[in-house]
DNA sequence: GCATGATTTGCGGGTTCCCGCAGGACGTGA
DNA sequence: TCACGTCCTGCGGGAACCCGCAAATCATGC
């Protein structure tokens, strides 16, 4: 049984790696890496069954290189341990793993004792552990509160990437209308108004609303590269778009 | 003497008390907090007049920490030991010490050796210490590359703040134009176009200017929470402002 | 089938944004 | 003093944005 860490702090990685060695003492190798594309690397040449990974990481975010470990090994039992639980993380997370597969969630603030579960629940048992704190992320995403849809989310990401209007409804196949359509409930549900009856204090609406979802960790700066990132993959596949 | 260490992490927290003891024997105290509100707090009962601080924390950030410790007690050396160097982090530090002040940035991915001669030479000689790499990030923006000036920065978080050019000028006294103009200056400083020749792929200028600005760390979420604050204090002083 | 509600699309218009052109204010150096 | 560069300001216009009104489509459930 071979376990493999992904984690870019070398304090946070030597501590799960002990952890991993006390709560699995029948598996006989922990291997680790600091940083994302690594990660990948090592899935794909170790065929690594079992993997431990942080979230936040500079060279390559945990979220991407997870969906490539996936992509090639759905069957992958992953446990994602992160700082935070930021409604960006959770989202990205749940949009990538796949039909079926098993993996875990656990805030780096959690005791020795509930790591040491979650690693035994996920590997072992092929059971999914979700932090409580995250599991309220996910559900206020589904429920009526000020969730956002995915639909309103999608919008959310391109309008943050600095997309036009009308880019956007070429990008989705939409009209002009529907995109505008969408940005209008994305501003109510994120309680934006001009605001101003005033002369000051005015507000641009869609930069206001790329600020407050920045302000309240529904979007964050990982989940902008992932997009920014898609959108260059889709320039360049798309002859003719790309300027 | 004493030295208080405000960081949210536990195990960077240990780490640095470890640190602290080994690198100061002469020291007869550490303190240690787990976040910014509590780290001013403290700072203020224990007349600190040395401390070591994380910049990224959940509750309250540690420039702000830093902003509040030094406007009480200007002669407080601080050594800031921080994850990132991104451009937004040493701009805001640069942007609060007080004149004269001593004060130290020091990555955590620096040798134990590194940090050990940080503090003492800041704490026992009043020595600046800068880490090379953030050095170089400062050097950055004074210097003609595509740094940019406090004046185009400033513009830069009003926008990411969502505010409209009117609001800005308002708020800045500035003619509209004027405010245009910046503008102008940031989008080409960041590179900015419209872009699409053709169809699709146009861009929002200044939605675009805040996308680019956070992918490349000119900008982070704890710049614009600041902004915000700053916003919000604003607008709570001068009556019939806010709406 | 039919009512209800959510989504999509078109049209029209008021507002804001982006920017070229051009004139004025300020500082620096020859 | 004059020339030059940099910054601020006004004007005007084309494009993009924001949104109310209204019709058409689709899903769900009684």
């Amino acid at each position: 049984m071979n376990v493999l860490i992904v984690e870019d702090d070398a304090l946070h990685r030597s501590y799960l790696g002990d952890a991993v060695r006390a709560a699995l003492p029948e598996c006989n190798a922990v291997m680790e890496t600091d940083n994302g594309r690594l990660g990948e690397i090592q899935a794909r040449s170790l065929q690594a069954e079992f993997v431990v990974m942080d979230l936040q990481m500079s060279e390559r975010n945990g979220i991407e290189a997870a969906r490539t470990i996936w992509r090639e090994r759905p069957d992958t039992k992953i446990l994602f341990w992160s700082n935070y639980s930021d409604e960006a993380y959770v989202r990205g997370v749940s949009r990538i793993v796949p039909e079926g597969a098993t993996y875990g969630y656990v805030l780096k603030s959690a005791s020795d004792e509930r790591l040491r579960l979650a690693l035994r629940s996920v590997f072992l048992e092929s059971q999914c552990v979700i932090d409580r704190e995250v599991r309220g992320i996910q559900q206020k995403g589904l429920s009526s509160g000020h969730g956002l849809t995915d639909a309103e989310y999608e919008i959310l990401l391109d309008v943050a990437l600095g997309l036009t209007d009308k880019a956007i409804a070429n990008r989705k196949k939409l009209s002009l209308r529907t995109v505008q359509n969408r940005l209008q409930h994305l501003y109510e549900k994120l309680g934006v108004h001009q605001d101003g009856g005033d002369v000051d204090s005015r507000f641009n609406l869609r930069a206001r609303a790329v600020a407050v979802a920045l302000l309240r960790r529904v979007l964050n700066a990982s989940a902008v590269e992932r997009a920014e990132r898609d959108l260059q993959d889709e320039l360049s596949w798309c002859p003719g778009k790309g300027r």
